[in-house]
DNA sequence: TAACGCTGCTTACCT
DNA sequence: ACAGGTAAGCAGCGTTAT
């Protein structure tokens, strides 16, 4: 028989890929066999013939074995290609047999099989096949064409607890709503939750959806509903054909995070997405990210809040959070879309993947189909020391006018292109005429060959640039499927420096990336040299911008057409500032069309008091915009004296901090660490490495950190006026000093 | 014993 | 847990002034 459809989720088990497929109003379920092997490059594999084991009640063993040809980092060679009935037997040989140069053992199975059979994410398949109960089983699958979201059925989850403190404990607080929408919104509350959660499971079920969205719903509302599920003496059938919800911890940037796993449907959780990619953002609170996103508004009520509202308000408070979250959905998913297809990797596995991940995704699907095998992931040894990375100038702080903002356009991918950058071609044995020593460069790259770094970054290159036509001609929905292909090629390009110096990966090679960062420097102090010769300053450096002023005309477009005749690396023109103010490196401001752009000010970090920052703001709005000293000076103290008269609420000397490692490691105290202490001895909650807190500070002997709270449990009575004073003051002169000293230069001219 | 000064940890930012 | 470069706040601790 022969069915189609889109092919939205995959599944393991054992060694058989189990595929799910959306086909109008009907579900495929679909399974296919797969043979799990690894390589061996050199040696002996006599050991190997007829290995057996048993492991958790399975019998292990190797099936066949083969001689092939494969590029091994670059050089032809035949390998043994070694075929087993399980997974995990190949990972258990590779931990047997330590001496053994073995690769691949560790590979993603359902990567390699969407490689192998040529398939995307969400693209239209067609399998034939003969069914075998509730399955087909596969003879052969194709792509047939594309597919989207939209052919899917998609379910959006969110739930809320009132509690008293905002951090819910399941044994005490019941589910208070339950929000589900797809065709139609649907809320599921009751006195207690065990209704509510008995009519949820009967919707869900009858609804069937192929996708879930939510927003945490994997560390907060999954295990939430689970424990209450449980205590109610209810089981969580949530998968396809009634399989339960399966909770799991995963290592995830560096802590452990749940991720649940709904059988036969993709659970998509939006907040590690933001987490990864919104770095920027303090609280990651819908709200934020609605705004940051540019998707209308959303005012997030605190966990803590919930329990004034009425039951009429919290339900008309969930749907409004549910639609937000639809909405960042609509918005993000595109991308995740892109990266998946770009990487070959299920759609429900690319939020929960770093950006190394996704890149090394990508160099093990391109050395793939090109009959690379590369080691594997950590396998390559670290270099000892650091190395140097982008050059950071800056002439003198001070005010400035006229401030053109020029880059080198994609410089780290532009680089590897250019000067055919990659591991097993650089330092080759084979050439004489070493390269990059015109540069002062004491490396080379071959002339003969070309590295499989630099094929796949000019690749992507070549792609963006198709993409980028295409989208001059593209309107609406198809605008948008091309926007999203271009910034995620953009993405993982721009990150493949980076993985070149990053320690666990494929194609480490430390004096690679240092040439990388080298090559870097001499073009940017290149341009700065010519940029002088054409009759402008350059005032700041930082890696791949410059950023000059005109010591006569300013024709920024001419130096622009100039540098880009003389450079072999592509320049473009960001903007020119109409004035400018310089403190330091990595912290200037901007006024460009009317506009402040700030960079590494306290007003752009989220770890200063609200108040301060946005006073900061307005005072470097006036002096940009011309105000004098005197006149930025008198708004500042009068800003001042509402933190010397308390005057101001707390949540506006609330500042924001991120804790970045497990409590146990500080060798000092932090706000946050002071904050994850507090929280866990006065109410029993335990903060998460990644989770951040609003705090203030409060007043009382000993050092400010270890008088920092978070917010919800204090009152402005409580607060250290005196410390934001301080720090007011302290942050207020530095923005200051800059416009004073340069009033007092126009005084002694 | 308070004040001072230095070191390096900590956070968040820039490209 | 893609890289390195940077500013700023302040804990922690030894030294110096009182």
């Amino acid at each position: 028989m022969k069915v189609s459809g889109i092919l939205y989720h995959l599944e393991l088990e054992d060694s058989k890929v189990i595929l799910y497929l959306r086909s109008g109003e009907r579900r495929i379920i679909a399974e296919a066999e797969m043979r799990p092997y690894f390589y061996v490059i050199d040696g002996k594999i006599e050991e190997l013939k007829g290995f057996k084991a048993r492991e958790k009640g399975r019998e292990l063993r190797v099936m066949e074995w083969e001689r092939v040809k494969r590029l091994v980092d670059g050089v032809e060679k035949e390998v043994w290609k070694v075929y087993c009935n399980h997974l995990d037997c190949a990972k258990l040989i590779e931990r047997k047999f330590p001496t053994m140069n073995i690769r691949g053992a560790r590979s993603d199975p359902l990567q390699v099989f969407l490689i192998e059979k040529g398939l995307e994410p969400l693209c239209r398949v067609e399998i034939f096949g003969e069914p075998v109960g509730e399955r087909i089983r596969v003879k052969e699958i194709r792509k047939v064409g594309e597919g989207s979201l939209d052919e899917l059925k998609i379910l959006y989850f969110t739930l809320l607890v009132k509690s008293e403190d905002g951090f819910p404990i399941p044994e005490k607080q019941s589910i208070s709503i339950i929000c589900c929408l797809s065709d139609e919104m649907k809320c599921f509350s009751s006195d207690d939750d065990r209704e509510a959660i008995r009519k949820f499971i009967e919707y869900f079920q009858e609804e069937d959806p192929d996708v879930i969205i939510g927003y945490a719903q994997d560390s907060e509302d999954f295990p939430y509903l689970l424990r209450r599920a449980k205590l109610q003496g209810i089981d969580l059938k949530l998968g396809v054909l009634g399989r339960e919800i399966i909770e799991t911890g995963k290592y995830f940037r560096g802590m452990i995070i749940k991720e649940v796993i709904i059988p036969g449907r993709a659970n998509i959780d939006l907040f590690p997405i933001i987490y990864r990619d919104f770095p920027q953002l303090p609280t990651k609170r819908i709200g934020e990210v609605c705004e940051e996103l540019g998707v209308g508004e959303f005012v997030d009520i605190p966990n803590y809040k919930l329990k004034e509202l009425s039951s009429k308000d919290l339900e008309e408070y969930a749907k409004q959070k549910i639609m937000a979250i639809k909405k960042v959905a609509e918005k993000e998913l595109g991308f995740q879309i892109e990266l998946s297809k770009l990487c070959s990797l299920p759609i429900s596995r690319v939020p929960r993947l770093t950006i190394g991940e996704l890149v090394d995704a990508l160099i093990f699907k391109e050395a793939m189909l090109r009959g690379w095998i590369l080691p594997d992931r950590g396998a390559i040894e670290v270099e000892e020391g650091y190395y140097a990375g982008g050059e950071v100038w800056l002439k003198a702080p001070g005010i400035y006018e006229n401030v053109g903002y020029y880059d080198i356009r994609s410089m780290y991918p532009s680089i590897i292109k250019l000067y055919n950058l990659s591991p097993e071609v650089f330092d080759c044995k084979c050439c004489s005429e070493k390269n990059l020593r015109e540069l002062g460069i004491k490396h080379w790259t071959c002339s003969k060959r070309k590295g499989l770094l630099a094929q796949i970054v000019e690749e992507l290159i070549e792609m963006r640039r198709k993409v980028k036509e295409e989208m001059k001609r593209a309107k609406g929905e198809e605008y948008e499927v091309l926007y999203a292909k271009q910034y995620v090629l953009r993405v993982i390009a721009n990150a493949i420096y980076g993985y070149t110096g990053w320690s666990s990966s494929r194609l480490y090679k430390k004096d690679l990336a240092e040439t990388i960062t080298a090559i870097g420097r001499i073009y940017i102090k290149k341009i700065r040299e010519l940029v002088e010769k054409l009759g402008f300053e350059a005032i700041y450096l930082d890696t791949d911008g410059i950023q000059v002023i005109p010591r006569r005309s300013p024709d920024f477009q001419g130096l622009l057409l100039k540098l880009n005749k003389e450079i072999s690396l592509e320049v473009e023109l960001k903007h020119v500032a109409r004035r400018a103010i310089f403190f330091a490196k990595k912290k200037y401001c901007h006024l460009v069309d009317g506009k402040l752009e700030a960079k590494g000010l306290e007003l752009v970090r989220r770890d200063y008091p609200k108040f301060i920052k946005e006073v900061q703001k307005k005072a470097m709005e006036m002096l940009l915009s011309g105000k004098s000293y005197a006149e930025v000076k008198n708004y500042v103290d009068r800003a001042r004296k509402l933190i010397e008269e308390h005057k101001l609420k707390k949540e506006e000397l609330v500042l924001v901090e991120q804790l970045a490692k497990k409590i146990e490691m500080y060798e000092r105290s932090s706000k946050i660490k002071v904050c994850a202490e507090w929280l866990k001895k006065e109410k029993g909650i335990e903060l998460h490495r990644g989770m951040s807190v609003e705090i203030i500070i409060i007043k009382g002997t000993g050092p400010v950190n270890y008088r920092a709270r978070p917010v919800q449990f204090f009152s402005e009575e409580d607060l250290d006026w005196e410390y934001y004073l301080g720090l007011f003051d302290q942050v207020m002169e530095r923005s200051l000093a800059i416009a004073r000293e340069e009033g007092l230069k126009r005084f002694f001219k």
